[in-house]
DNA sequence: TGGGTGCTATTGTAGTATGAATAGAGGATC
DNA sequence: GATCCTCTATTCATACTACAATAGCACCCA
């Protein structure tokens, strides 16, 4: 449909790499539903006006991340949300790009809430010099900053290092998770100067813990953290709220 | 290289499917060593006696993993391992096939140790009866199970249930990387039938706690459960041994 | 010696042809 | 009337070819 200029998100260029966008978007967002069939091959590739070669591959890019799923005769079906490989970088991109999903937002920050103070904890016990560096560059940088923009990559970088301070490479993949997440969720949440300048002491809170080699506290002064952001963002989408919290009480029933 | 019955995992027939799994073997194990270059796709091509469509198809399916990245006149080239999709079923898949990868391995079960006392103890608050009932199937199969493959599967259905019960999108999600890794560390640890059965009581104390809505002992009885189970296969592949933990304390090298 | 400038190998895209698989209709059989 | 089988049409799967776009690299010229 409309196609903006797209500036940030991952600005693919090939023709098989803006369907996969615009296609992986549109299933995200729900514009494609579960269980649904897209058009043949044929069909759609021509509607787009590209080669069915080029569609093919982004079909399979999509496939990859368990979006989609095609079979001969029976044509490309979109698979239920529950097959999606929602730990995909792309797919976390997308979800978060549909604009504010609260639900998505939610359960990524619930998730975050775990994996990240677990893993400043671990981060306190192996912590390298190099990646004691590189969380001071990101302080630094967040003291720094002034507008929201050059706020997120000192952010994301010190999220990053603590992650690469463990060591476990499957908390490392999480920091390509991070990346959408944390630019859309300031996107969305536009907290201000004041604020973030607030937030760094808390920061510097979970750096000293690492650097002194003390899990316990490095984990509490990341959930303290997490808590102060997920308030953030709550006040601007209404994420988290009691409405929402008490709804999931009961929708696991989710019938593959 | 050969080419086995490989009976259970993933089994793709197409054609690039094939070439998905072995090309994506390969990367995982080493065989392409991060930052080279794969051939040209005539000459691979060629040589797999596939056409450059296929080949081409698979070459997508892999870059959407992060494992590799192609760019006109410089060839596709395997990318560093921490740009990989480590959270992906796929890639989880290979790394584990790739025989007792002792790091991966030890980074999977640390993973483990994180997410699923957290989750246990999200279940124990959000539980719905149909999540009960599937723990309930799950339990019951693995007290009955004989051989270690009628095992396996009531064995993830535990643990997926757990995470159903979460509510949580991304954490539902981890359960499709279990299923290899599941299935991969009962192939490496054959773990004796009596082995088995002790730890139905500890699925079990798992199971009340979350049956009782008490989270904090949900989350105490799986972390011990994930213990004993990291345990057996310690014992088998030597993973977590004390030189290796010691190992880990500084190899934080890994430049970006 | 330095810098611009073609050459060329490689991926990207397109179009077409053929094969294989299967859902579903329709017919045969009991 | 019900069940099973066959047959067909549709769709994806694979292959092959041609050309466009890109960018590394060597070469040439000032």
């Amino acid at each position: 449909m409309e196609k903006p200029v797209r500036s940030a998100p991952s600005a693919r260029r090939s023709v098989y790499g803006q369907i996969v966008d615009e296609l992986g978007r549109q299933i995200v967002t729900g514009e494609f539903e579960p269980g649904s069939i897209l058009p043949s091959e044929g069909d759609y590739s021509a509607k787009l006006a590209v080669s069915r070669t080029s569609f093919r591959e982004a079909i399979k890019m999509l496939a990859g991340k368990g979006l989609v799923e095609s079979r001969p005769k029976t044509g490309t079906r979109v698979r239920q949300r529950s097959q999606w490989h929602m730990l995909d970088p792309d797919v976390t991109t997308w979800a978060f790009e549909a604009g504010p999903d609260r639900h998505y937002a939610r359960a990524f920050f619930e998730f975050r809430g775990i994996i990240e103070p677990a893993a400043a904890a671990l981060a306190a016990e192996r912590r390298g010099e190099a990646d004691l560096g590189r969380m001071r560059r990101g302080l630094a940088g967040m003291a720094a900053a002034g507008s929201r923009d050059e706020w997120i990559g000192p952010d994301l970088s010190f999220h990053r290092a603590i992650l690469a301070a463990t060591g476990n490479e499957l908390l490392i993949s999480l920091g390509h998770l991070l990346e959408p997440a944390l630019t859309e969720s300031f996107a969305i949440a536009n907290v201000d100067a004041a604020r973030r300048q607030a937030s760094v002491p808390l920061h510097r809170a979970v750096y000293v813990a690492i650097d002194d080699g003390r899990p316990d506290d490095a984990r509490s002064a990341m959930a303290y953290l997490l808590g102060e952001a997920l308030v953030d963002l709550e006040e601007m989408v209404g994420i988290g709220s009691n409405v929402e919290v008490a709804a999931l009480h009961e929708p696991v029933s989710d019938p593959k």
